[in-house]
DNA sequence: TTTATACTTTTGTGATCACAATAGGCCAGC
DNA sequence: GCTGGCCTATTGTGATCACAAAAGTATAAA
């Protein structure tokens, strides 16, 4: 089975409520989104379906579905896999985050109000109580939260979808970054953004959240660190 | 069968190298981009895989994939549509093109060289003869295709999707605004974009970008007319 | 004429099966 | 020891079937 690496899931409960095909997608998502799947692992849908204890076909159907979020790639030989980085998407894929999650918030911006905005406080403080326990683990998802919380103020979201495809395929790097990152010497950009909301200051709030982007990975601003984490993600081929 | 509208599919030959799956999900990605169903209108498997000629599973892959590219909406009742639009939401969609595409182009300037740039007056070209003609059918597509081949002089693409996203929510859209547009009239935003391709001027083709894109939908600056699309679009519910 | 209820049909979901293509392993030849 | 071609096992694709939920329809009561 585990030709490669084996796959660490954190299986989820299954509500009867939801169909299998979502359960199984939300599984598998996760896995992407936190490194579990290494990529250039080659995934089967017979063994993702015997791993997760469900027949092929909601395999399919989630493995289509993230595939054209662009969590996944299907090859030319109809594999699908995890894809691999490269410097330069790697940074590609900052620069469109902090252009369309800039223009996100430009457009979010008219629509907070203070109940929302206290909610971006909540998530933030709980971010500070994480860092000062030195708990990294849930500071990723933290940080999605209160990101996306700010984003989905716009009652006509359109950007939103286009955002998470970019967290998608960041998402097996954030895990590699987390383990080496520094984080607690830099300056809080959440705290800036906040005040500019509450100032209506659409130009502070864009900068804060390129800021907030760029400071995030600018651990990789070394080209050699950042091609050590790729060479170590791809060594498993 | 044929409860609401019926659908007119423009049936392309099914190459026997190409999967029955990816066959399904081109045929149905262009008749929605092109308008061929109305949104609103709900879609079942069944009828769609009676309709193309072929078994319900492709069609289910394929709707599941076109649903995750925000073509079509799955409803709460796990129907398939496509969505509807509101005035807000084209808005959105407006100014998202905006800002995604103008960094799309900046982000490619460097990698256009006089190949490339031969490529895209050559298109210009096209677009000009066409409507020189008062062919306005292709102009769509030909547009399209412009944009295209600018943002993919980029290897380390990443934006590329997420704006055919957007094309594809703004596509059953474009067909209503075609009928009443005015482009003879209109600046050539092309030229002027190949223009600051030529000086290497990100700035002045950023610009460029983005006037091409306002325009193309500034015949919906009046509320009242896009109102009156929307309406028209949304009649047989 | 209108509304509530029972019945029939349709639909999405998920499982299983058949088949052609691909991949991986094996052995012979150099 | 290394490479090239054959063979087996595995895989993705697509079809068909079963089932429960949802939608649509007709009937009956007001």
């Amino acid at each position: 089975m585990d030709k490669n690496s084996p796959i660490e899931f954190t299986l989820a409960e299954r509500d009867a409520s939801v169909t299998i095909t979502q359960w199984v997608y939300v599984t598998l998502r996760n896995a992407v989104m936190y490194g579990q799947i290494l990529p250039g692992r080659a995934l089967t849908i017979r063994e993702l379906a015997k791993e997760l204890d469900v027949s092929p076909m909601p395999v399919r159907e989630a493995l289509r579905q993230l595939a054209a979020e662009n969590a996944l790639e299907i090859q030319g030989n109809r594999r699908v896999m995890v894809p691999k980085m490269t410097a330069m998407k790697f940074t590609e894929l900052c620069q469109a985050r902090m252009a369309l999650e800039s223009h996100a918030a430009e457009r979010a911006l008219p629509y907070i109000d203070n109940q929302r905005l206290s909610a971006l406080q909540q998530i933030d403080a709980l971010i500070d109580d994480a860092q000062r326990e030195g708990n990294h683990a849930p500071v990723s998802a933290l940080n999605q939260e209160f990101h996306r919380t700010l984003y989905s103020a716009n009652p006509h979201q359109v950007t939103l979808p286009l955002i998470e495809s970019l967290w998608l395929q960041l998402g097996p790097f954030m895990k590699l970054a987390s383990a080496h990152l520094e984080v607690s010497s830099q300056v809080d950009r959440h705290t800036e953004a906040m005040d500019a909301i509450e100032k209506k200051d659409a130009i502070a709030l864009q900068l804060a959240i390129k800021s907030d982007i760029r400071e995030g990975f600018n651990f990789a601003s070394t080209p050699e660190l950042l091609q050590r984490f790729i060479d170590e993600s791809n060594r498993h081929n």
